[in-house]
DNA sequence: GTGAAAGCGCTAACAC
DNA sequence: GTGTTAGCGCTTTCAC
């Protein structure tokens, strides 16, 4: 065992320093000044005794936590992860620290468990990824003792949010495959939030924009290899020339599978996705997707929520990220049937 | 603006259940018996008012957080994220809230602020996730005052770790491929903790053991693209037959990079990673691997730091996990030269 | 079982 | 500028 030194405190560091407790607190601060003399003393005992400060002690003094709660069903998965790497990034910057809790699910004992812990560290402001039914379902049970921002999802009136506009790639998307001289689109879904997801919107629209006929739609899981079980059906069915995924993972998936079932991609059939995964422009074939910058939009929902914490009036209760069309080796003209 | 709620405190739950403040607290923590009678009275008060306790507060009073750090490099790479996702998982179930410290790089400075964000919350115990230098540098300058687990890495003195047995599996893989017929296996690495890393060992072992030349090792960033760089290199080098990577991104980007340089995997080259990531299995050829599990590396970290924060004795130093070799289609017998 | 009193480590308000 | 005094919302003695 190594032997355990116990955390100095504030007043240990006033009375070496030879000052009082405040004075040691205004150093810290900085917002009030302090003599040359106390300060070079005080800082010199702050480093001497290895001082920190204890953030449980200035939060309930200050009534200041500074703290910001994610709440989001999955930390690990691509889009996920590198949102709460963007909120966290922000964060940071500016002296927040982020605590993260997991709503598996939109189960209301599951929701109430984590809304109870993102709120028992009083943060001062909580960002809700609101990707699926999980987050969707806490956006509507949040107390409202604190400013709260959703990133992504459906619109939730009376909370600001930040969007990335999926639907308007949607649409660019499969108007290009159509150009392309595929008679139609199939679309496949991940688990969609209450109501419809912007790239189904987008999707549908376009088809009934340019007369095509509207397939019914597919549901996937979140996993991968959900794809790849889709890919072998759809592989039997002549009809189906291009497909539109979810996500990038699924239409990885997707392209196994089609494999897997003996066709080629994208000779017999085109694909794209969504999100633009790190590993979508190095398969072979290449993916044609829809950049969504991740992270950008976490960012974006730290400056949303700061300024919702700050402004009394919540300046800008939307915003709007485009997201950016990648065609790729992934699609290509429809053949000859 | 919706009306911003007060969020109520202990005394006022006390007040409306017409019992004292500590009655409150005991039955809060249900250690010690409260009457049925005054138990529902506050069970209801706590309900009608919303009450959610204060953390700061009660962390304050107890000198108990139930906070763990986790000190990371990144957060959304599949093996850092997958492991948080472990240690959270594992965390809540232990009643403990995670945060997250960010520590870019092995920068003093950059080492120095990511402890300070990772003590002030008073955690109970830290995390460390020592994958790279940044994390290695973390933990060496790391406080005693708190128990203190290393995950992966390099083997730390005095530190309770848990490990993955990479060697072995690095050494099961090379060996397969020398029985293929593979004259030597080149190898590219990941940018390593100080010291070596257990692949790395594992490699370098089977080739000696078998009398095979080892060749110069190649070195990769964290980055995929960095692993097609390298193969559209390694492309044009007829010594090389079979490539062991440091982990599958870097694998999947060196197929790609083969590909365009006109090689066949595994016709021509095999190639094999670590990690089994999700879409490993659905690359075309799917990806021969190493099987980490690493949100089951962040459950036992938790465990081992929640046994290290109970027992006076660190029951239990070092902990090995055994991953296990996948043998997929990215691997074959050699071709004839 | 239950309440009164004290105090955790800090910041805020006030006097000087 | 600086020290003194309160008090943040809880838990922890300690009587009873």
């Amino acid at each position: 065992m190594t032997t355990v030194k116990k955390q100095a405190t504030i007043s240990d560091v006033a009375e070496r320093a030879g000052v009082s407790v405040p004075t040691v607190s205004r150093v810290l601060n900085q917002v009030v000044p302090v003599s040359e003399k106390r300060r070079k003393r005080v800082l010199a005992a702050i480093e001497e005794l290895d001082y920190r400060p204890s953030a449980a002690a200035r939060t309930l003094a200050s009534r200041r936590s500074r703290m910001l709660s994610i709440v989001t069903s999955n930390t690990s998965r691509y889009g996920y992860a590198e949102t709460i790497r963007g909120i966290e990034l922000a964060a940071r910057a500016a002296d927040y620290t982020v605590t993260i809790s997991v709503v598996e699910n939109d189960d209301p004992e599951v929701v109430r468990r984590a809304v109870t812990a993102a709120f028992s560290q009083s943060p001062e402001g909580v960002i809700v990824l609101t990707f699926d039914p999980a987050g969707d379902a806490t956006l509507r049970s949040l107390p409202t003792s604190v400013p709260v921002v959703a990133l992504s999802g459906a619109r939730a009136d009376g909370v600001p949010q930040v969007l990335i506009d999926e639907s308007t790639a949607a649409e660019e998307l499969v108007r290009g495959l159509l150009e392309m001289g595929h008679r139609t689109v199939h679309h496949i879904t991940v688990p969609a939030v209450h109501g419809e997801d912007g790239r189904t919107t987008g999707w549908r629209a376009a088809l009934q924009e340019a007369g095509a006929p509207v397939p019914d739609i597919i549901e996937a899981t979140w996993d991968p290899q959900s794809g790849r079980a889709v890919g072998r059906e759809l592989a039997a069915d002549p009809q189906v020339t291009a497909v539109l995924c979810g996500n990038d993972e699924i239409a990885l998936g997707l392209m196994r599978g089609l494999v897997d079932g003996g066709r080629r991609v994208p000779q017999d059939i085109s694909v794209a996705g969504f999100d633009d995964h790190p590993l979508s422009s190095l398969w072979v074939p290449s993916l044609t997707t829809v950049r969504q910058d991740f992270s950008e939009l976490g960012a974006r929902g730290v400056a949303t929520l700061l300024a919702a914490m700050s402004d009394e009036a919540d300046a800008g209760d939307l915003h709007t990220l485009r997201p950016e069309v990648q065609w790729r080796e992934s699609t290509a003209v429809a053949a000859n049937q």
